[in-house]
RNA sequence: GGCCCGUUCGUCUAGUGGUUAGGACUCCAGGUUUUCAUCCUGGCAACAGGAGUUCGAUUCUCCUACGGGCUACCA
């Protein structure tokens, strides 16, 4: 059975970069009815923030990546990460080294200095045992670093083929630090080993550690998994999308009201695709469709705009009934004490003309309070001078009359009035909107009069009358 | 600097040793619509450059350029 994790450091929130590696980590693990596991890399506690960790885990529920058994912390397996350190020593494959944080940044300035490839320089590799007991009994505090053998290491990617490193090109680096910590490259074998991981899918700026990982997978002879590296996601100016860079997080995207679905699918569709002409997709769809090996090698520009046609060809998919579900659980306030089948109207007539939850939110504002003032560029297009109030006032007196309040019985009414007046329909449409949206856009006039009722539509018609010449 | 990786319209992408290089988003124009949105029609727009292999390269190879990642006692 497959078996992947998604392994976030808690030191910031779950951003896009961060989304799509949990998505696409997660449809692989669903299309090959495998399991979905969350470990949190907490190895750094300077920057690990328990906040951090609540922030991701809501992030991940919000779209919807449900992990199987328990949330993994490295922060509790200190013990067997320091068990591992000793067996490694122990196995001569590791070794003390006592150089200090202040001389290796000297060497590491200086090579540089000089146009030299900085290496460490392994001062401490072949250090007698005397001379090591000695030191140890002096209390130097030491790092351990692994003996990179000889040769070299590859691997087949299942994205980026394969990949081959001179193992001269890596030093010998260190996996557990002057305070006996482990690092992150040896904590993640450990832990991908322990967890039976068989496909670690993860970001391309992983490929160079990738080596070093199979290097200790290979001392401790253990089960090597399969690795794929997703491309970066970039920003428009094509740096990589990252925290320093202003990635923003799920988060941001969850308030502004798209939906998890439409954000799985954009995402999912940068950077990788089904060899069809569809683009907008089911999460099952995507399950169903997924396939690591068309994953696409460069990096992908995040491109909001195409994010926020997605979500709106989402949102008019789902049910009215959908459609509320999701406005009152990001927005538990929205429609007030407002009756179901008043709300299902509502959203029957806008769900189509907005793109996102947010919008439906702020375009619906008319249906539930009176219009606290008028789009002003509209008032000046729209209601010009004093006949304005002539022509609304008759087709308010029509409508009065009017006891079966349909859509066909108010146009019919418009369009009398508008004859008997000499005017075009349109004349009359525009203000009767403004006066009773305070805007200059929205559904057909008709629909939104039928759904607002009868009672609503004159006395908003009669405060305009009284209000808007004001403005001319 | 070194190592690794990449390069098709502005963006996301499809594709093939011979195609009018396809689709989507954006943008523009027109149509529908009482408005907006939708919808429909149309338009702009790409194989980074050079050499080689070949009857023929966007497609295969090499080089260059450009871009990205890494180069920590971060992950």
């Amino acid at each position: 059975m497959t078996k992947v994790r998604f392994a976030p450091s808690p030191t910031g929130e779950l951003h896009l970069g961060g989304a799509r590696t949990a998505l696409f980590n997660w449809l692989f693990a669903k299309h090959t009815n495998g399991e979905f596991f969350l470990r949190i890399e907490d190895t750094d506690k300077e920057r690990s923030k328990q906040k951090y960790v609540d922030q991701i885990c809501e992030s991940m529920r919000w779209l919807g990546f449900t992990w199987d058994g328990p949330l993994v912390f490295q922060s509790e397996r200190e013990k067997e990460y320091h068990g591992a350190v000793q067996q490694i020593l122990k196995d001569g494959n590791a070794y003390r080294c006592f150089c200090s944080k202040g001389s290796l940044d000297e060497a590491r300035k200086t090579a540089d200095r000089e146009k030299r490839i900085y290496r460490y320089a392994r001062t401490c590799r072949n250090l007698p045992t005397s001379e090591e007991t000695e030191r140890l009994n002096k209390g130097e505090s030491f790092t351990v670093r692994l003996k990179v053998p000889d040769g070299e290491t590859s691997y087949t990617d299942l994205i980026y083929g394969h990949i081959t490193v001179q193992n001269t090109e890596i030093d010998d680096f260190i996996i557990a630090r002057s305070d006996g910590s482990p690092t992150f490259n040896f904590v993640c074998v450990l832990d991908d080993n322990a967890m039976g991981i068989t496909h670690v899918i993860r970001g391309e700026d992983h490929i160079p550690n990738t080596p070093k990982q199979l290097i200790i997978y290979t001392l401790f002879g253990f089960q090597k998994p399969e690795f794929a590296h997703l491309p970066m996601i970039l920003g428009p100016d094509k740096k990589r999308l990252s925290k320093r860079h202003g990635a923003p997080g799920v988060q941001k995207f969850r308030d502004e009201g798209y939906l998890p679905d439409a954000l799985l699918n954009y995402l999912g569709l940068l950077g990788w695709n089904p060899d069809t002409e569809q683009e907008i997709f089911t999460r099952e769809d995507l399950v169903e469709l997924f396939d690591i090996s068309q994953v696409q090698k460069k990096g992908a520009v995040f491109d909001e705009k195409k994010l926020h046609w997605v979500s709106g060809q989402h949102l008019f998919r789902l049910s009215n009934e959908q459609v509320r579900d999701h406005m009152t659980e990001l927005f538990p306030d929205w429609g007030g004490d407002s009756e179901e089948p008043y709300l299902m109207e509502i959203i029957a007539s806008l769900k189509e003309r907005v793109k996102s939850l947010a919008e439906l939110k702020s375009l619906s504002r008319f249906y539930f309070s009176d219009p606290e003032e008028f789009d002003a560029k509209v008032a000046k297009k729209r209601w010009k001078n004093d006949s304005i109030n002539k022509w609304v006032n008759e087709y308010v007196s029509s409508i009065e009359g009017i006891h079966d309040w349909s859509e066909d019985k108010l146009e019919l009414a418009l369009r009398q009035t508008a004859d008997k007046l000499d005017l075009s329909s349109g004349k009359l449409i525009h203000p009767v909107r403004l006066g009773l949206t305070g805007i200059g856009f929205g559904p057909s006039l008709f629909e939104l009069m039928r759904i607002l009722g009868k009672k609503v539509c004159i006395h908003r018609l009669k405060i305009a009358l009284e209000k808007l010449p004001q403005n001319i």
